[in-house]
DNA sequence: GAGTGGTCTAGACCACTGA
DNA sequence: CAGTGGTCTAGACCACTCG
């Protein structure tokens, strides 16, 4: 592990102002190359959501670095959210089937600050060939097939959003409506648990839109009433897109929150 | 401070003013309170936007750590995006004033990819009386002293964002539609650079909503249209809010991205 | 008390920038 | 070349958890 680097590639000249598109790296530090490792053994699965993974000093003797360079891979790993620290008792797979971390990715807030009371109904969940659009955004192929949910999300009894999903076949076979509603907790625990698919970031797109007839009655909001559609493609290790969803918020007594930083 | 951990933070601890929160220890790390101590001489002005800050062994003197400790916090700080470190050159304090980090904030993309084409039209910049809502925002009391701005932004021609700005009045002081017509660049360069006063942070409120028969007229779309709000309260150093702004977007050819992690 | 992560140090060397 | 940030090491001690 003490190899590295070494060896310039291709200086480049440096005159072209960029293109760090696929210019050659050629030097990564060590700290980098264990995340790496690390990421690879999330990934194979040597350690599964909410287990603890080896500590420091043991991870340092099987990489042989330094038990500072483990700490650094480390934590990046967990600025990621892959990993949780949890001082006194060790590092912990990050996991989704958690209420801590449930509104990760859903970030509807109630205007009165008021949280929970969230109910969830299962519409219809089928399997299908995916339309062209959609195999592209989950690179799949036209016509593949995929499995399709459609849900709404109650909060303190009222119909708030409405979510389109669409997931590549084969990697959820056996995912029924009654599985969605049997399993507790939040449906990307149902996915790492079950389907052995965790995801690991998510890209949104959000605009306004009028509600058409169908997302009006759902919703029970007026036709043509404006609705947030929030559309999210979600991504696993390898920056491989394994979801794809679009939802509808009925923003009247809710709104879509956001940090800049 | 050359001494050994565990007392070595006795020393800091006085020179960190800070208000004790009820009975909490508050165990502070070293380079935490390091880290105060910079953002400090950040918000005091010691190092102005833009300039170069000490170098981590001066610092590391200046504050009788090592430059490990300098380090971490100097990390914390770039994290934060208030700092922005450069190898073989230097740690610099960011500014909005750079065309690289010009739409931190405006999280507004075309459908199609293409960026740029960016015009500015502003219709109006008064000083008012601050509502009630709008002093609550900004933790003034009704009444005072506040500037409001309005105005477009058009992207390749076509106007998609409608702004409404609220400041607080003694801030800025001097501030016109010509000087903000003028200035080449961000608001948020405008802004540090003549008064002082550096955003560092903000929360979103994200809705949909409909176009009412003003928005419709500058936007150019139907009464009734769906339009994107967006309310967004910034914030300086010391978590102080100093701006309210409320923005319509069009979304018919554009969207709000967001990224999740 | 043993084991974990968290902090801090001191020193070495590498990569990058600019005079 | 000197000066900057970036990486890596080895070792010390602190804070926390749990048996």
């Amino acid at each position: 592990m003490a190899s590295t680097t070494g060896t310039a590639a291709a200086p480049l000249a440096g005159a072209v102002a960029d293109a760090p598109r696929d210019a050659a790296p050629a030097f990564s530090p060590l700290y980098r190359q264990i995340k790496d490792l690390l990421t690879r053994s999330l990934q194979d699965g040597e350690w599964r959501p909410g287990e603890v993974i080896p500590s420091e000093v043991e991870l340092a003797a099987r990489f042989k670095v330094s038990q500072g360079t483990v700490r650094k891979a480390v934590d990046a790993l967990a600025d990621e959210n892959l990993l949780v620290r949890r001082q006194g008792k060790g590092t912990f797979v990050a996991t989704h089937a958690e209420q801590r971390v449930q509104f990760r990715f859903l970030r509807l807030a109630a205007d009165d600050g008021q949280e929970g009371g969230v109910t969830r109904r299962f519409i219809d969940c089928r399997r299908l060939r995916a339309p062209a659009e959609i195999a592209r955004a989950l690179t799949l192929k036209a016509g593949d097939a995929t499995v399709q949910i459609r849900r709404v999300l109650s909060f303190r009894g009222r119909p708030v959003v409405l979510d389109d999903i669409w997931l590549p076949g084969h990697a959820f076979k056996g995912l029924t409506a009654e599985r969605l509603a049997e399993y507790k907790g939040p449906m990307y625990g149902l996915f790492e648990q079950e389907f052995g698919v965790r995801m690991i970031r998510a890209e949104e797109k959000l605009r306004a839109v009028a509600a058409d007839a169908e997302a009006a009655a759902l919703l029970e909001v007026a036709v043509g009433a404006p609705l947030l559609s929030v559309e999210r493609l979600s991504f696993t290790y390898d920056d491989r897109p394994v979801e794809l969803r679009r939802g509808l918020y009925d923003t009247s007594a809710h709104h879509y929150r956001n940090q800049l930083n």
